[in-house]
DNA sequence: GCCTCCGTGTTGGTATGCCAACGGACTTTC
DNA sequence: GAAAGTCCGTTGGCATACCAACACGGAGGC
């Protein structure tokens, strides 16, 4: 199974054709990695940015005591480590290894951000790309960093329903996670998340079916 | 009171003369904010970056039913709304608001990021600071979300303890953050916070005074 | 039909954090 | 040197989330 290059948040744009050139003027090289294998070891900085094209590849992170968790889990035309690469000289935090055997594509940064010789147009898209790529994540991360700073359950809840509601313009929505998902992603417990859930309907606040939403426009009190 | 371009992030690493040299080939405009004034609305996109100059700008949030709450606040040589303005159409969530009378820098991303007709070497070390400055941030964020995941105070401490310990390769360090800050930070209260730091130091994990810490190396059980 | 699996809701006991208030040490100001 | 402000630690009562366990219903396999 190969990856479309042009289905990928790094190359979206730009014509399959363009890309083939653009590699060798980028010097990218598909690299293969065992199952298990370190691919950016924690500790040192990388010039790298990832691209997996099949497998699938995992960010870890242990503390000083050796407790190891996952944080992530990056499949096909995901892109990773582009972050560290993006500041010179920051040492990794993680490590990022081969979940499965997994192929790869390593671009330089330097390559990407340095003009080449011939003037290649194609370097701005990939470039805009890039910063786009680092601006969302950016913005997931602020949202997410928002929704769990409050401290109980149904602030966390009316936080992200209230970004739903921005976002979507209606206060009847759906919502792209089951409960386990979405409890992970307020850092509550499933239970509790249920369980809060009940109460604001009971309370009036809202009414939910399964995925769907509907969040009652209140007069405040 | 002028800001010295050269020494923001933005504009980092380039000569003094190149700045003032790029800013007409960017068309960046100065504006003047009068406090209270909003810069730059929510619910709308925007192209532009700002870089504050003098004054002071505030990112605030309100949800629908009209809580607001201010998220952070940008002094002098501050650039903001960057994150907005690399994802072409992203409305913001937030207002941009002046909290003082405030001049600053507002630069459209697409004359960043396109190559202008003079080939211009100083767009390149623009953009790379741009996406440095992205890149930073997002990692920060991350770093927030990892110590904010685990639900006790404790956990939360070590982990940022063992980020401390990592960054300086020391297991005895200064942190740069007072009691209310660090509380702040992992989001609890300052003084469960305090009590906390107390109880792991009566369990002989940990001894502090004030600012610095020295952590036990201790051989896990 | 029966069975298992998975997602969801419910409940009660326990642990933990929040909150408000206070006291001590230190600094700054006049 | 007195007074006020700031930062930090301590404590007790209260609220809330966690945790484990169980019940229910639908989807899918056989």
């Amino acid at each position: 199974m190969q990856i479309n290059l042009a289905n990928t948040r790094l190359f979206r744009g730009m014509e399959p054709s363009d890309i083939e050139e653009m590699l060798g003027c980028l010097r990218a090289k598909e690299h293969a990695f065992q199952k298990g294998k370190i691919i950016f070891p924690e500790g040192v900085a990388t010039e790298q940015i990832g691209v997996v094209l099949s497998g699938r590849v995992i960010i870890e992170m242990g503390d000083v005591w050796g407790n190891n968790s996952v944080l992530s889990s990056i499949g096909p035309g995901g892109v990773f480590a582009e972050a560290y690469a993006c500041v010179p000289g920051e040492p990794l935090m993680v490590n990022v290894t081969a979940a499965e055997d997994t192929r790869a594509l390593l671009l330089n940064i330097r390559r990407v951000l340095e003009p080449c010789a011939n003037v290649c147009p194609r370097h701005v898209r990939l470039v805009r790309n890039l910063l786009t790529l680092c601006s969302e994540k950016n913005l997931q991360l602020s949202r997410r960093v928002l929704h769990t700073g409050p401290k109980s359950i149904r602030k966390r809840l009316l936080s992200y329903f209230s970004e739903c509601i921005k976002r979507t313009g209606s206060y009847s929505f759906d919502i792209p996670y089951n409960r386990q998902q979405l409890a992970d992603y307020l850092s509550v417990e499933r239970s509790a998340l249920s369980n809060e859930l009940s109460l604001m309907q009971r309370d009036g606040l809202i009414r939910y079916e399964k995925n769907h939403f509907d969040v009652m426009e209140q007069i405040d009190g």
